[in-house]
RNA sequence: GCGAAAGUGGCGGAACUGGUAGACGCGCAAGAUUUAGGAUCUUGUGGCCUGACGGCCGUGGGGGUUCGAGUCCCCCCUUUCGCACCA
């Protein structure tokens, strides 16, 4: 018996590798270490072990990311391909609560669980260097990136994050003052004071303010359901969480944030540095939302008081006719008139009731109240009511607008719903008032329309929100009217700016990111609170600062943010440090925290006294960073931007050389199945559904078919352990290729799965004879045909290997073994390589066939196929004939032949001839070695 | 509403800078082999017309550029994804 035994085969190259250490990669320092070499580094997005363990759309990218690693090998590559486990978080901690059990336990099992998982898939790990997020010598390091940039601040001039102590430092020497609101400011500014005139609570505050990781008292969505609050990113539009959909409410608290705004500029500008899907970068983009526009400042009438207002149109000042204040803003309180107190404290109650994604989500309808207070248009001097209104956001911009309700949608809808002015300071183009014009003014000419726009503006419809010429925008001092809005735009700002009531300023959407979270699995802050209620760092060599021991670890679900970590035992909580007693912050970090920078782990995962060695780093990193990031859509924002602004961080503080961490990004597609669901609309085992007669059935029940990502919920996972048992798991890696490219979302179709095994079977037939389990391989040499097939194939897998396309090369490998099918002696020449360009998608035959010819070291290291370009030329070819563009025959010609000769044999063909006949051939259209056209009246 | 991606046989999908549409695989059909089933091998397989040679149509729909369009341009339809009062 010598058939093709997968399930023999796999297990002993796998356990060879082992044994062997075949995918260690060694760095510098290391043993076996060559610096001449190249390296490449690939990674894997960090799974998460859930308890349901893998489905076969989960390796997908896995399997790609192993073919890339194991190709690069044979092209001579150190490759760097490692794997680990981001297991701190919400869903491990709820799967332990729902099974109660200890979440390191239940985490520990999952990663267990998953590890055999992937190693039963013969990926080429360096398993050496594994990692996981819950282990003290890693979150001792992420811990230790919390506190750099706790100890540092954002030098707004440099562009980049610098030590703390050096902010102190140009402050004690007078180089910056400090404004009234804390900024920082050029000595001698209006209303700032200098250092010297602070006392230490003072000092502290204005560092405490300035640092990276800092406390701010913020609206946070809390959600009591899983006791904790949520990042923006992680609630839903329809103001639930993303993980359990439970509801989510707002209220304030003080936080942990850390200063990613400081950085949107540079992580936009960054990813021109990246090679990136566009869609993605698109995505950051839209996530970051930089506006340019100017700030300007109203005063209250009466009572002077300022109020700031960002604008993205400040050529539209003239036509400010009211200004909204969100409800929580917090100059309500001191303006709102006495008289309209009671109506405007109800609309806030009732605004803060909803979080800020649910108010979002309601209807467009606008509400509103007016608080009264009137204030002063800085430009035309006019009175104007101050409303509040939910369609301004406190979180975005000075949580103040000015409405301009000719020329905003928003306003507009607003101004019409409480009859408030309209006043038109820009004309729009002529195309824009003929379509939303009123039926009256259906035959006026250009004049009478912009006259009749003047007017009454209310009655286009809708606002004039593009660009145009400004009108009814001039004063004494300033004149806008005739200017196009962008020349409108950069007159009013410097008037602005000379006046001292606004200045232009860029806008972002982006928002600090909120780092506290109550639940107990998670990193703890290595952060003390002292008496006078001050946060004190805990020295880097107490790190890490290990979770407490819990046996009750679940969150409080309440009303009332408590952490877990509240619960811990007084032993841990207070720290005695001489005659002080300091309380240790209890809050965790998110489950985004160890998988921004795990990457940087794996170049040095054993290092006790550093986050990563410079040596290495600088070897694995240059020249931009991770060779090839392969993962889901899914972590197009909050990951992937979360990740570059730590990096930007350690780069800034000189511990790592790149400005980005992934020089390449690549998302694989998701993988798709069929689902079924009852006439209840519930979904049912998709593997125990019967197909008859075109229709479905579960239980001698009818269902009907549906279609969606694999997974439990759909309950249509299929588990890569069936495929591997049934088929092999080199079966199972190339199928999931050959289904189509990478980047598409395509259907499983197990069915299907018997392709590739044959393929694999017929190539082990055609290099092994059945019968005896001898050789069918000769090394008498191919014939020419033969030999040019090789080498275009060779030419082809190469090229598709380099571009992923891994679904095209397996063709051509399946096209070049039916090749070999006929042949009574397989010629060594293409044996070899053919195993060669196999050996990374289907690794274990390979190395077995390979061993079988003759080879006693793993073909891991072999040096992949070279194409002869002799052998790529070809002496004759097929020339495709058309007559006025349609194919009309095929003649063999010379490789090189001249139009002459190629006219010549096209025209003999008879079905050419036939079709030429009667014509008069006008023009012949000749592309050498692939078609002839003969343009024919 | 705004933005992005994608629509090719019964199915998954190929097709480089415009140059034979449907590679490769599944399925299906016929034949060979086999006691049978399975496996294997051979041949065929976009639709329509034709005994055959061959012809016509065909890449979501409609127009255009070109000797020639799945590929380039314009309009429209459908699906999926992301964002959604961001001033």
């Amino acid at each position: 018996m010598s058939g093709y035994d997968f399930r023999a085969i796999e297990a002993r190259w796998q356990r060879r590798w082992d044994e062997r250490r075949t995918f260690r990669t060694p760095g510098p320092g290391d043993e076996g270490f060559r610096p001449d070499q190249p390296k490449f580094y690939v990674l894997d997005m960090f799974p998460y072990p859930s308890g349901a363990g893998l489905h076969v759309g989960h390796p997908l990218g896995y399997i790609a990311t192993d073919i890339v690693a194991r190709y690069k090998r044979m092209r001579g590559f150190n490759v760097l391909h490692p794997m680990g486990f981001d297991a701190f978080g919400l869903p491990a901690e709820q799967y332990a609560i729902e099974h109660g059990i200890h979440p390191r336990e239940t985490t520990l099992r999952n990663i267990e669980t998953m590890r055999r998982q992937l190693r039963a898939l013969g990926l080429s790990y360096d398993w050496e260097r594994e990692i996981a997020t819950i282990d003290p010598r890693y979150y001792r390091w992420t811990q230790w990136i919390f506190l750099q940039m706790f100890g540092s601040w954002f030098d707004p001039e440099a562009r980049r994050a610098r030590p703390i102590a050096e902010l102190e430092q140009e402050l004690a020497a007078g180089r910056r003052w400090v404004a009234e609101d804390g900024a920082l400011v050029a000595p001698g500014t209006e209303g700032a004071r200098p250092w010297t005139d602070l006392d230490e609570t003072a000092r502290r505050d204005v560092l405490d303010a300035h640092r990276l990781a800092y406390v701010d008292e913020v609206p946070v969505n809390w959600c009591p359901a899983l006791g904790t609050v949520l990042a923006n990113e992680e609630v839903t539009a329809e103001g639930r969480s993303e993980r359990g959909n439970h509801p989510v409410y707002r209220r304030p608290l003080r936080q942990w944030m850390l200063r990613i705004t400081a950085y949107a500029e540079r992580l936009l500008e960054d990813l021109d540095l990246v090679d990136w899907p566009e869609p993605i970068k698109l995505l950051q983009r839209n996530w970051i939302g930089r506006s340019e526009g100017a700030e300007a400042v109203f005063r209250i009438d009466g009572s002077g008081e300022p109020v700031r207002v960002f604008t993205t149109r400040p050529d539209t000042l003239f036509g400010a006719t009211y200004m909204v204040l969100a409800p929580e803003h917090p100059l309500v309180e001191s303006i709102t008139a006495p008289e309209r107190r009671e109506a405007v404290e109800a609309y806030r109650r009732e605004a803060a009731r909803k979080s800020d994604v649910a108010r979002q989500a309601e209807t467009k309808a606008k509400t509103g109240v007016d608080t009264g207070a009137r204030a002063i248009n800085p430009v035309s001097g006019e009175r104007i009511p101050v409303f509040i209104a939910d369609y301004v956001l406190m979180g975005y911009g000075t949580g103040a607008i000015m409405a301009v309700p000719a020329h905003d949608q928003r306003d507009f809808e607003f101004a019409l719903a409480f009859g408030l002015p309209l006043r038109a300071v820009v004309r729009p183009d002529e195309a824009w008032l003929r379509a939303h014009a009123p039926d009256a003014l259906a035959d006026a000419g250009a004049d009478a329309l912009a006259e009749a726009y003047v007017r009454d503006p209310a009655a286009f419809g809708e606002a004039f929100t593009g660009e145009g010429v400004a009108i009814q925008s001039t004063r004494d001092d300033l004149a806008l009217d005739g200017l196009p809005t962008p020349e409108a735009k950069a007159r009013i700002t410097e008037w602005l700016e000379r006046r001292g009531l606004g200045r232009g300023r860029v806008q972002y959407k982006l928002r600090d990111w909120l780092f506290s979270r109550q639940r107990y699995w998670g990193e703890p802050f290595p952060i003390l609170w002292d008496e006078s209620g001050r946060p004190v760092p805990v020295p880097e060599d107490e790190l890490p600062v290990e979770l407490p021991e819990m046996d009750d670890f679940r969150p409080s679900a309440s009303d009332d943010p408590t952490p877990a970590l509240a619960r811990a035992p007084e032993s841990w909580r207070i720290v005695r440090r001489g005659d002080r007693v300091l309380r240790r912050e209890l809050n965790t970090m998110p489950q985004w925290a160890g998988s921004c920078w795990y990457y940087l782990r794996f170049i040095d995962p054993r290092n006790d006294e550093r986050l990563v060695d410079p040596e290495r780093e600088r070897y694995f990193m240059q020249p931009r960073g991770v060779d090839l990031y392969v993962g889901g859509v899914e972590h197009a924002v909050l990951h992937l931007l979360y990740a570059r602004f730590w990096h930007k961080v350690l780069y800034d503080l000189g511990h790592v050389s790149t400005p980005e961490p992934f020089g390449r990004l690549f998302n694989q597609g998701y993988i798709l199945a069929w689902a079924y669901v009852d006439e209840r609309g519930v979904y049912v085992p998709a593997d125990e559904v019967e197909e008859r007669d075109g229709r479905f059935w579960w239980k001698g029940r009818e269902v009907t078919r549906s279609y969606g990502k694999m997974g439990k919920s759909l309950k249509n996972a299929v588990s890569p352990d069936e495929m591997c048992a049934e088929y092999g798991c080199d079966t199972l890696r190339l199928y999931e290729m050959f289904m189509g490219p990478l980047e598409a979302s395509k259907p499983w179709n197990t069915r299907d799965v018997v392709g590739v095994h044959r393929f694999l079977q017929r190539l082990w037939r055609n290099l092994v004879d059945e019968r005896g389990g001898g050789l069918r391989v000769t090394d008498e040499p191919a014939d020419d045909a033969l030999r040019r097939l090789l080498h275009r194939t060779i030419a082809q897998v190469t090229e598709s290997m380099e571009r992923l396309g891994f679904n095209t090369a397996i063709a051509r490998l399946i096209e070049l073994n039916n090749a070999l099918v006929p042949l009574e002696r397989v010629p060594r020449e293409v044996a070899e390589p053919l195993v060669l360009m196999l050996a990374p998608m289907a690794p274990h035959i390979a190395e077995e066939l390979w061993e079988r010819l003759g080879h006693d070291s793993s073909l891991a290291f072999a040096p992949w196929p070279e194409a002869d370009p002799r052998w790529l030329a070809v002496e004759s070819v097929e020339l495709v004939v058309q007559v006025l563009g349609k194919v009309r025959g095929k003649v063999e010609v010379p490789a090189g032949a001249d139009e002459r000769t190629a006219r010549e044999a096209a025209q003999a063909h008879p079905n050419v001839a036939r079709h030429l006949e009667g014509r008069t051939v006008r023009k012949v259209i000749y592309v050498p070695g692939k078609l002839i056209n003969f343009v024919a009246s």
